[in-house]
Parts: C-alpha cells; sequence; structure tokens
DNA sequence: TAAAAATACTCCATAGGTATTTTAT
DNA sequence: ATAAAATACCTATGGAGTATTTTTA
C-alpha cells in the first residue's frame, strides 16, 4: 500500500464521485479508479459501492476513512515534529554544571532559553568541577557550564561571563566593619580552601589574588563546595576567597566585603565539538556564542 | 511522501546502516540512500547524520522515528478494522420489530448473533407493527422481525418461525379448569381485539380460528399492544387469542389454554433487498436465510 | 587503507493520460 | 439516453539495479 492510495481513498470518500474526487486531485478519472482497485484488492474488501448513478462507501469503506483521516493526520504532526525538532524547539538539552556555574550563570541563561523553547525538556546535572569533562566527553550532558577546566580535544570551550573574587569574613570578625579591606591583614589568619583538583582555575585566582598582597594564605581547612566554605565562615571558623555571585547567599553570621584588584574568574560553556544537537544549537546561539559554520538544518533546494 | 519512504526509513533507522537495511527490505543500497535523501529533502531536516563508520539518527529522526512507528502500526490496524467491518464483526446493526416479536423471535435470534458477532453495536428500535416497513424503507433500521406485513416491492420478506395462538382467559373464568377448549363456547363472551391496521396478519389468523368455530367474535373494546389485551383479560373485561409465546407473561389473574387445531401465525425478517451491510448479511445467514448469491467480501485474486 | 554512503547511468515497472466501452438509471 | 465508472492502450516518470566515486576514520 502506498499514501498516494490512501489520499485517493480519502478524496472519493470526501466527494463520493470518481470524476470530481479526480478533479480535486488533478489527476483524471481512469488512474484514480485503478488506484482505489488496486487497494481494495490489496485489502481484500470492497471500500466503495458503485452505482451508475451514485458512489457510497461500504462498512469497510466506513470504518477505513476513520482511521485513514487520522492516519494522515498523524503524518503531518510526525512531519511538524520533526522540523521542531530540528530548529531545537522540542527535544531534550542536558545541562551539566558546578555550584559555582548555578549561582553566577545559569539561572539568567536558563531563563532566556526556557523563554525561547518552552518545550524543551531541560534536564540540569549538578556535579564536582572535577566530573564535568568526563560527563560532556561520555555524552551524558549536551552542555557544561563551570569556569574553565583542562581542556581536552574534542571539547569546545567558550567564555560566557567575568567576576570578581570577593572575601567571605565572619560577621563578627574585627575587620567586618570596615568597607574595602587590604587582603595583607588577614595574612595571619586561618583561610578556608578546597583542594586544587576541584576547581583548577578558581584555585589560581585565589593564590594569585593574596601573592599580589603579598603573602601565602594559611589553609585551616578544606571542602568542595563554596557553599560549605562560606558556612564555615559564618561558624567563625575563619576567611575565604569565593565567587561575588554567592554573596547571595545571605547566611547570618557571615559578611562579603569588595577587594582590591581581586582578578576576574571565567565561567563558560563547554560542549562535544562536533555535537550537532539543535537543542544544544539553539541555546548556544542564544548564548550569544559561535556554532562553527555548519547549519543544523537541511538547505532546501 | 510516500509509504515506502517511512518504511525504508524505519529500516535504517532500526539499523543504522544503509547496507543492512538494504537487505532487509530486499532492495539495493544506492535506491535506499535516495529514497532516504528525498525524505529529508522533502521534510526539509536532516533525519540521519552519515559518518563513514557510523550512521546516527539526528534529533528530527528520533522524533520522527517514534511517530512514524506509530503511524505505520496505526496502518495496520486501520486496515484489520476495514476488513473486519467488511467480515461484519464490527460495526452496527439497526434492528426495529414489534412487541410480537420481541416476544416470540427476537431473544434467540439477539442471543445467537451476539455470541457470535460480540463486537457489533445492536440497536433495538420497538414500533408499532404499522410503522415497520416505513422504517426498513427509510433506512433508518437495517432488519425488521415482525409478523408479514404488507411486501412493497425492493424489501425482501423471509419467514422464521411459526407458532399457534393460544387463548387467554381469566383465572376465574367457569372454563379456565378445563385443559383444551372448544372456541365455540366463548361466542357469546366479550371479546378483547385490536384494530385491523395494527397487524393483519395477526388479524386474519384470529378471524379465521373463530370462523372455524363458527361464530365471529364479539369485540367488546381494542388497544394495540398484546401486552395490554393479556392486562385487560386479566382484569376480567373478557376473553382473546394471542400468540403463544406471550404466555411467558406469568400475569396473576390470567390463564393461557390450548386451542384446538389454531393456525399458525408466522414470524419473519425483512429488509431493503439490495442491502449488502455485512452485518445484516451475518445476520441473515445465522438465521438461514438466503442472501441472493452477492458474496459480502471482495475475492481475491 | 578500507568500510560505507553517495553518485552516475541504465532499465523497466508502474502511474498517469487519451480514447472507448460498459453499466445502470 | 445519459451520467459515470471501468477498460484498453500508450507514454513517461521515477524507482531499482550495476558500476563507480567520494568520504573519513
Amino acid at each position: 500500500m502506498e499514501l498516494r492510495q490512501v489520499r485517493y481513498f480519502l478524496a472519493v470518500a470526501e466527494h463520493l464521485h470518481f470524476g470530481r474526487a479526480a478533479q480535486s486531485l488533478h489527476v483524471t478519472q481512469p488512474p484514480l479508479s485503478r488506484q482505489i482497485a488496486a487497494l481494495e484488492q490489496e485489502l481484500g474488501v470492497m471500500l466503495f459501492e458503485r452505482h451508475s448513478r451514485a458512489v457510497r462507501l461500504t462498512a469497510a469503506g466506513q470504518s477505513f476513512v476513520d482511521q485513514a483521516r487520522a492516519l494522515v493526520g498523524g503524518l503531518d504532526q510526525a512531519v511538524r515534529g520533526a522540523q521542531a525538532s530540528a530548529r531545537g524547539e522540542r527535544g531534550e538539552l542536558r545541562i551539566g554544571f558546578t555550584s559555582m556555574a548555578a549561582w553566577a550563570l545559569l539561572p539568567g541563561l536558563l531563563k532566556r532559553y526556557c523563554d525561547h523553547y518552552p518545550q524543551v525538556q531541560v534536564n540540569l546535572n549538578e556535579v564536582l568541577p572535577r566530573d564535568l569533562n568526563a560527563l560532556v566527553y561520555a555524552g551524558e550532558v549536551d552542555l557544561a557550564l563551570s569556569i574553565p577546566t583542562a581542556e581536552p580535544t574534542e571539547l569546545a570551550y567558550h567564555p560566557l561571563a567575568q567576576e570578581p573574587l570577593c572575601l567571605a569574613l565572619p560577621s563578627d570578625h574585627r575587620l567586618a566593619n570596615e568597607e574595602v579591606i587590604a587582603l595583607a591583614r588577614l595574612a595571619d589568619e586561618p583561610f578556608i580552601g578546597f583542594p586544587r583538583a576541584t576547581a583548577p582555575a578558581l584555585y589560581e585566582a585565589i593564590i594569585a589574588c593574596c601573592a599580589q598582597a603579598g603573602f601565602e594564605p594559611r589553609v585551616r581547612m578544606r571542602t568542595h563546595l563554596q557553599q560549605t566554605i562560606v558556612n564555615l565562615v559564618a561558624a567563625g571558623l575563619g576567611w575565604a576567597l569565593v565567587p561575588e555571585s554567592i554573596s547571595r547567599l545571605a547566611l547570618p553570621g557571615v559578611s562579603f566585603k569588595r577587594v582590591s584588584s581581586s582578578p576576574l574568574i571565567t565561567y563558560g560553556a563547554c560542549w562535544v565539538a562536533g555535537n550537532r544537537h539543535p537543542c544544544l544549537l539553539s541555546f548556544l546561539a542564544l548564548a550569544g556564542l559561535p556554532v562553527n559554520g555548519l547549519e543544523q538544518r537541511f538547505d532546501k533546494v
């Protein structure tokens, strides 16, 4: 069976007249008659009662009309669905990110994306920075949002935003009332850090910041998450340098202070270079990132 | 778009390999590649990512697979549905009947039919005998079950069952204890009848029955329905001759008696002669009636 | 270099067109 | 007698096969 036959059948069922149905299909009557006959042959069932002045649907024909209409409608839906998928308007976008990106970068990008592509299912996956590249590389997420990581080949990386570091101090600290604080005054006080491997770029930025002030931080304890670091500061266990956006975390017991001449840390997006997933491409385009030439849609002739 | 392209697409989507998909379709690889390309062209969307060692579905392709599978499955359903309709296994059968047929004929036929064709929706329409032919002729029912009526052309009629008349007497009647009653003994007592037009054949049978006993019934009152007649008898208003099957109506106050040499009244089916409705044909076939040659199913070659 | 899809070219199956016949009203 | 579908026959589009090229891992 071919769709042509189904379309012809529906035309005849609508007009109940082979000649007019043929006209509406822009063919002549004999080929139409033959296609219907072939269809009846294949189904093993008469679809029309032919009388010399009238054509009527048989019971089988009536049954087939209803289903065939749904079928052709469904095909249309399928086509539109595929086209929408190709434009990145439907489907699934899997985003991996670190907690730092969750504070600084994710909300804005995601709001913008979801406003433009409300039908896309976005799956968010928060992991430790050290696991992020592997996730992208294994194809378990389409996109990673974080500070830069060691860049394996095959992964594309582009910066998206920057922000300075700021100082997190216990509220009852002797310097907590000052506006801007020279970092050197904290040189001898306990510093709360994290393992270098957790986020190398941030680690370097912090070291550089302290070095500029002429000291190396006295690391008293280390933990992975910035939230945890801020909590430890709030408990009075030391001071820390954290991305500025985390200061939105209005935690009792901690004050955030601007630091003169802090280096900026950079956030960016990272993805498998050849990935043409339309949802990814739309996301990148919305974020203002280059997509390396290739067109996602097939060019009509 | 043609179904061939959808089937080819599904094969490639399944094998993710043009060569093997072509094999499974019993065609060679180049035509398959061309059909897929044509499909992509028409949709304006790439369905596969071709790499030299692997073929993968694009997002659009994935979306299309799911819907196309359902579609092809739906087509199969549609075909089976049409074939079932042609065999009279699905659909609707509209039966008109009189209350007499409801007692004598309908239950048995209907039980048998519904056992064989459980998926057919049977619509029952009980009317007065005088309206039955018009109902069939107007195409509002496919089949009428009743005693014979004036036979217009175009309507086919075949007898199905016969039964005798029996006597309905008030239980306290002086003859109520006798086994078989000679009708002549009731000649002078009030008779409960119905207008001739309501059921001419039954009317004639009753008149004949009485004539054989040598009298004309003294009609005291008339009403349309046999049930009503029996109720009037139960109230002691007279006697009546009714189809035997109505004696199943075990009404207090009425006794049913056999009548010697009652003429048989005939029940039958009546339908529009040319009606090829498969449900009608199956019903008639089950009832053992002739269907006038024509085959309902299209003969495969 | 090799596996696999795309392209070039040919052939034929079949869809479509024209003319005519059949059929039932 | 006529309207309408079926049939006969012809033409040509386009789908399928064979041979070959292109592509990329």
